[in-house]
DNA sequence: GATCCTCGAGTTCG
DNA sequence: CTCGAGGATC
């Protein structure tokens, strides 16, 4: 028989996911022996590290190094016999590579210690201030831990001599021409005010790209139809590591200070002292430290940038909390390579690599076939992910994304993950490319694929799938809103043979209904009743509802609005319908030919015969003369007191337009907390920003 | 004819 | 939120 092995080393699996020489099925034979382990850990360890540091291609995210790293320490905690002097947690892993000139650092760029939790740092704290009383009335600097590339800066009588990357924490490469290219780098520290510079004066700094500068850079290369970066901290890797220093200078690379690693004629005892220091040495210094005076306020001002992280212009990957008192930091010593007066407090990973194990197809209700990816299930930003959509067939030929791939996984500020693409460097060979389905996954009738569009669709009338995705709809909120109606007893009442259309739903009963699972009690009677309710629905919800092919609520308000009832709509020519405003001669021909469907024609005397008919549509008055009159809004993020209806309502009730996207057009941006791409394009545009207080006050009618 | 804009459609997890 | 497509606009 064959078992798997135990699930304390179940987690490695996911992370190497296929890699060939990694077996997880061993034949009835029981986990590894310890020893064993840790010197396979060591040696993916190595291999990983080496990636990183050397190479600058890494196979897997840090948050998985992590991973394996703390559980080679924890093994070798356990057991103590197994620490071997070339173990990586005694000495880092990695050289500098042959490219450039090598550098030893004038002290160890050292790591730091990560904790994962709250207690986790409580726990650092306890074990620090049993060691050394002083611990416990010491005060705390926080700063964000950047995501970018470390840098060690010599200065040398207040002029930049020499700059390196970290290397291995002991000897790094020589950069210094592709250094000097960075902007906000200062090439000689300004003579100001009573300090002069002093006479050596080693800076720790992280190099790395704003936000706001990737994006740019990326739509640049996007509208010039070249390939885009993925990430930031690999662009500003890989930037700082050419040959040629103008390739350097052609990314917009910053830099942020945070140490100082060695000086000669200047000494700083604390670290707010350090970071002051460098900012009046002219030295970039984030804004976002702060000091404190005990543990659990440096604790909830970590915590509290965990959702504030995309308000900072660059990535961070968690806060770092470290003992302001320099000296006593340095009495703590070491553990490994890590120093025990600072720790890490990491956030959640928000882009992780993971594998990609198949690829699914879905029916939507129009009969779209969306791909979607089935990944080995991975931790992300705080969930674990299982899935990801795909887009559509295109989406995965141009990313050249395989069966079998190790895939770049993203949830930034929103909450839907993608798969960003391929990790090329983890190829086996394996992998097999994917062809779009030719038949439909669910009905198993052939799929077309229209000229000029990319979607393949099921054009299958009768197909399950499509039924059901269809009723959805039709209950949705945005349309008929029946309470308590979801997919769930969509797919069921569909499966029963009960609903074979959308007008079926008003022939349910009770009877009908008990007969499915778990419809025991009141619940029949419930959704009756919510059932019941709809069909009073107004004109446009019904227009909506039907789910004509690029109809949607917009469309069907205005189509209502126009021609004020359903038999107004059903018999309304082209010509009709292209005078209506978002109508062109696409769109009608739709319209159109939905309505001659004799399907379709059924359903709407079935609609008609169970008195869901509205035959007047009143449209709600635009307040002309408002204070929001001609003006176009858009919301984005959560606002603290209005939901999104309400803030619709109150910008539509004084003229106002509300869209979905920002453009040129947009005269202001409502933002609200975790704002999330919107905001970025608006700033690049210069449209107003304002919060729910400015809005009030704005559409304050007095 | 090209460009900008708006709308629609599908979407993940708890 | 993302992408694609159709419509409006210059």
């Amino acid at each position: 028989m064959f078992v798997k092995t135990a699930s304390v080393y179940g987690r490695s699996r996911q992370q190497f996911g296929h890699a060939a020489d990694y077996s997880v099925i061993i034949p009835g034979m029981s986990t590894p022996a310890p020893a064993e382990r840790a010197a396979r850990l060591r040696q993916e360890i190595q291999q990983h590290s080496h990636r990183y540091h050397v190479l600058s291609a890494p196979v897997i995210s840090d948050a998985e190094y992590d991973a394996l790293y703390k559980e080679l320490q924890a093994l070798e905690a356990q057991y103590p016999e197994l620490v071997t002097p070339d173990s990586l947690t005694q000495r880092v892993g990695g050289a500098a590579s042959e490219k450039f000139e090598k550098v030893r650092h004038p002290a160890p760029i050292l790591s730091l210690s990560n904790a994962f939790s709250t207690d986790e740092v409580r726990a650092w704290f306890e074990r620090v201030a049993r060691l050394d009383d002083r611990v416990r009335g010491a005060g705390f600097v926080v700063e964000p831990k950047i995501d970018g590339l470390t840098v060690v800066l010599h200065y040398e009588n207040g002029a930049f001599v020499r700059g390196a990357t970290r290397g291995d924490g002991e000897v790094g490469e020589e950069v210094t021409p592709n250094l000097r290219t960075v902007r906000s780098l200062p090439l000689r520290i300004p003579v100001t005010g009573k300090r002069k510079p002093p006479k050596r004066w080693v800076v720790r700094g992280e190099a790395v790209i704003f936000t706001k500068d990737f994006e740019a850079m990326n739509a640049r290369l996007a509208e010039a139809g070249e390939r885009t970066f993925v990430n930031p901290r690999n662009t500003a890797s890989g930037a700082l590591r050419q040959l040629d220093p103008k390739l350097t200078a052609a990314r917009p690379i910053s830099l942020l200070c945070y140490a100082v690693v060695d000086a000669e004629g200047l000494a700083l005892d604390t670290q707010w002292a350090t970071l002051e220091t460098l900012r009046e040495f002219g030295f970039p210094v984030t804004s976002a430290a702060r000091r404190f005076a005990d543990l659990e306020a440096a604790i909830a001002y970590c915590e509290s940038w965990n959702d504030k992280r995309d308000s900072l212009d660059y990535e961070i990957d968690g806060m770092v909390i470290k003992i302001d008192d320099l000296r006593l930091a340095a009495d703590l010593g070491f553990v490994g390579k890590d120093p025990r007066g600072a720790i890490a407090f990491k956030f959640p990973a928000r882009e992780v690599t993971t594998a990609l194990n198949d690829i699914g197809v879905n029916v939507g209700r129009t009969g779209v076939l969306t791909p979607f990816a089935i990944l080995e299930p991975v931790e992300v930003g705080g969930v674990t992910v299982r899935q990801a959509t795909l887009h559509n067939f295109d989406y995965i030929a141009e990313k050249d994304i395989r069966i079998g791939d190790r895939v770049l996984l993203k949830r930034a500020g929103d909450v839907i993950p993608y798969v960003i693409g391929p990790v090329l460097e983890a190829r086996t060979g394996d992998e097999r490319p994917y062809k779009p389905p030719q038949k439909c996954p669910t009905c198993g009738e052939a799929v077309e694929q229209p000229e000029g569009e990319v979607a393949y669709y099921c054009i299958n009338a009768a197909c399950p799938d499509q039924l059901i995705r269809n009723i959805e709809h039709f209950v949705g909120r945005g349309t008929m809103d029946v309470e308590g109606f979801g997919s769930k007893i969509a797919e069921q009442v569909v499966k029963a043979g009960l609903v074979k259309d959308a007008a079926d739903i008003f022939s349910l009963t009770d009877k009908k209904l008990l007969t499915l699972e778990g419809f025991a009690g009141k619940k029949a009677e419930n959704l009756l009743a919510s059932i019941e309710a709809a069909r009073s629905r107004p004109l446009a919800r019904l227009v909506a509802a039907l789910g004509i092919h690029g109809v949607g609520e917009v469309l069907a308000a205005d189509l209502a609005a126009q021609l004020g009832s359903m038999d107004a709509l059903q018999h309304a020519s082209d010509e009709d319908l292209v005078a209506i405003e978002g109508v062109g001669p696409n769109t009608a021909a739709t319209i159109a030919d939905w309505f001659a469907r004799p399907g379709n024609k059924r359903l709407l005397n079935k609609l008609k015969k169970a008195g869901v008919w509205p035959t007047v549509e009143v449209r709600p008055g635009a307040a002309a003369g408002g204070p929001f009159a001609g003006q176009t809004f858009v919301i984005t993020g959560t606002l603290p007191d209005f939901s999104r209806e309400q803030a619709r309502a109150f910008i539509e009730e004084r003229g106002g337009k509300v869209t979905d996207s920002v453009s040129k057009k947009t005269d202001y941006l409502v933002v609200g907390e975790a704002a999330g791409s919107k905001l970025t394009k608006a700033q690049a545009l210069g449209v107003k920003i304002i919060d729910e207080a400015a809005l009030r006050e704005l559409g304050n009618i007095d």
